[in-house]
DNA sequence: TATGCACTCATACTAAAGTACCAAAATCCC
DNA sequence: GGGATTTTGGTACTTTAGTATGAGTGCATA
């Protein structure tokens, strides 16, 4: 916010300068009002790439909005997305199993129904999947 | 890339017109100098934004460069990458062998060296890695 | 209360995945 | 031509992954 506030003081200046330039060169004898109005129109014109492309590049961080209601439609549960995100992070089922303080056992009956859910074959598949479905972030 | 022959086509048309009003502005006995330079400028103002929303626009889909000197840095030959990325796609080892018209023992010897190369104990780990290496498309 | 749902866990399998070790072609490069 | 690298493939084995089935617990709610 701050930083389109100074681009806009900065631009009105530019206009301001550009317009004394404008004065200058038509008072002393239309020296070269051509090559004003192209200064003017080079000097805007990059002014108006750079505003976008501040404002544009705050855009691709926050790219993965995780679709929550894709989840629910889907009837994957608490317990079994939070599964599927350690799926995703590269972690084995047992390794899953000591992270939430549960029996193997359990880890691989969720890893079943996720993959019934998702319409999987393998556990990276299923991610594939949920990455497509904006499940799970890129 | 014709659309950016046809953004600096309009650019070019859009400078000679506003020469030429410039030069009408002047003769027609100074009406106002001012008014045009304004319009000039916010004229390319826009120009500039627009073009920049046209090229960042198109970003976002490719945004994950592939890093391929980060490939070579860490030994993974054409094949075992290629194979790297079929996994990825959720393949099984005997899915990537039909693709390849190879056989699953080839693969298994691709995906063993991958997982050294990429510091992983597990395929779905080997995605993660070689995602956060840049190596696979997000 | 009982009915359904989520979560838990176990057993017994089958199917993949991955390791280790070896080795023959094929390709590249000096 | 010969060495290095890549690609291919095999066997034998261990480890994970995944399926099928059944069952107990807790919790919300009709």
């Amino acid at each position: 916010m701050k930083k389109t506030i100074f681009v806009f003081s900065a631009l009105i200046i530019a206009l301001l300068v550009l317009f004394q330039l404008g004065k200058y060169s038509y008072v002393s004898g239309n020296l070269s009002i051509e090559i004003a109005i192209a200064a003017i129109a080079i000097v805007f014109f990059v002014i108006g790439v750079f505003i976008n492309r501040k404002t544009l590049r705050q855009k691709p961080e926050n790219r993965t909005t995780i679709n929550h209601e894709k989840i629910e439609q889907l009837g994957i549960s608490e317990r079994e997305y939070e599964v599927l995100v350690h799926i995703s992070k590269g972690l084995s089922n047992k390794e899953i199993a000591n992270r939430l303080f549960v029996s193997e056992s359990t880890i691989k009956t969720h890893v079943s129904n996720l993959l019934v859910k998702l319409d999987a074959k393998r556990r990276t598949q299923a991610i594939q999947n949920a990455r497509s479905l904006q499940i799970l972030a890129a």
